[in-house]
DNA sequence: ATTATCTATAGATCTATAGATAATGC
DNA sequence: ATTATCTATAGATCTATAGATAATGC
């Protein structure tokens, strides 16, 4: 043996009967990967463990071993997409909101709008799903999606104007904002895909919403990108 | 026996074990009906025929013998969402395009967003579904959604200004529209009502798109006026 | 006779468990 | 010994068909 294990290091445990590609993912996130893809193109209860463990070239019944079955699969996928949003979210409250709220909002909705952007097989489009919205795994992400929506609504209440209060309900705005994030889903639905530039568009879009000036919004967007560099605190 | 037939008429046919609520519905729009909010708020792969006929009142084996199974019944709702809009597209495209395209466009947009809007339980919302658009059933209703698309990109490509043909396709423009009349979808899945008002409104967002100007979008919808009390010609 | 249901059930999945097996690692 | 697979299969659906039955209508 050499001492330069490869790429190819033989793994303990029995051989596939299909043997593995030289795929670089634990056994654990090739399940995922399939999974995701299966799900968000075939729909989440139209998929059957079968087809998954065909996809990854494992028989159905040892995915039993990565996985409690079907659900505890999404509840992995629903997690990715949602944990650097939720770990975030109460940082950026606390570190500024109050003298900068726009800086606040555009934070958030541009981590959120990158996150969705960024995650494979746009497994955002799962929340909308909904068999997905259904099913048992789906009730443990509720608090936590209502959480995030209340959040927006704090930070769009700090920067909100007049005529824009006068119009839009306080509990209605922060389901509004993520509306106007979540439509990275729906163009990387369309195949189409999102860059960073079109993040921040989509960030600056919800103060717009909010009816902050551009002059506010240009003004927040700096702020991130001081954070990106220095990070943290709220000049 | 009463010359005085009711509501309640007796039907023919074995009664129901459970007894039918006094339905004006035909046993066919019972089954519909069902379909329609389960396969909506459940999903179609999620939702059984077992689970349909439940909702009716009648037992499993008794669908078969409206319907040829699950896909008969998705059949049959994707046509109601769309049937209205393809019926109308050419009509609308001969009369008018060529003098007023605004006029034409406006008009498309708001029969649809009109359908959309008050089409049973949203069932708009079965085209987005991923197990629906990876049905079988699907594939004979794409040929339709695509000349539905490629009419929108007639019509917006008729009302274009330089600019906005400068930054969207042409092949884009047919989606980017569509996309836009869909917000009925999005809004209706929030549990709010779209009026008629709202659907206005969403055409002359349509035109806007285009690069309309306010002036052009006002004479369009003027144009409409006239056609829903006259009918037909384009003055 | 016609219509709309019913009951019963075969056959096809689909999920999830038990227990065997073939690698590596110590 | 540990790990990751395999084979085999029980039990739970789920779909769809065959044939019986209970109404109305003529």
């Amino acid at each position: 043996m050499s001492q330069y294990a490869l790429a190819t290091a033989t793994r303990p445990g029995r051989p596939r009967v299909v043997p593995r590609a030289t795929s670089a993912l634990a056994p654990r996130d090739e399940i995922l990967q399939a999974a995701a893809e299966l799900f968000v193109n075939r729909g989440f209860a139209a998929t059957s463990t079968r087809d998954i463990a065909e996809k990854v070239g494992i028989r159905q019944a040892s995915l039993y071993y990565h996985f409690e079955g079907k659900p505890g699969i999404l509840a992995e996928l629903l997690e990715l997409s949602v944990r650097p949003s939720l770990e975030k979210v109460e940082a950026i409250e606390l570190e500024c909101s109050a003298d900068v709220p726009e800086a606040a909002l555009y934070r958030l909705a541009l981590i959120d709008a990158d996150t969705l952007a960024t995650v494979p097989h746009n497994i955002g489009r799962l929340y909308r799903m909904p068999d997905v919205r259904s099913s048992e795994v789906f009730e443990g992400f509720q608090p936590a999606l209502q959480e995030l929506t209340a959040a927006y609504g704090r930070l769009g209440a700090g920067v909100v104007s007049g005529p824009v209060a006068a119009t839009v309900g306080l509990n209605q705005l922060g389901a509004l904002l993520i509306q106007a994030v979540e439509v990275v889903i729906r163009v990387r639905s369309r195949g189409d895909e999102v860059t960073r530039a079109d993040a921040r568009g989509i960030a600056a879009t919800c103060l717009r919403i909010c009816g902050a000036s551009e002059e506010r919004i240009v003004r927040a967007a700096g702020a991130i990108r001081g954070w990106d560099r220095g990070g943290g605190s709220c000049g």
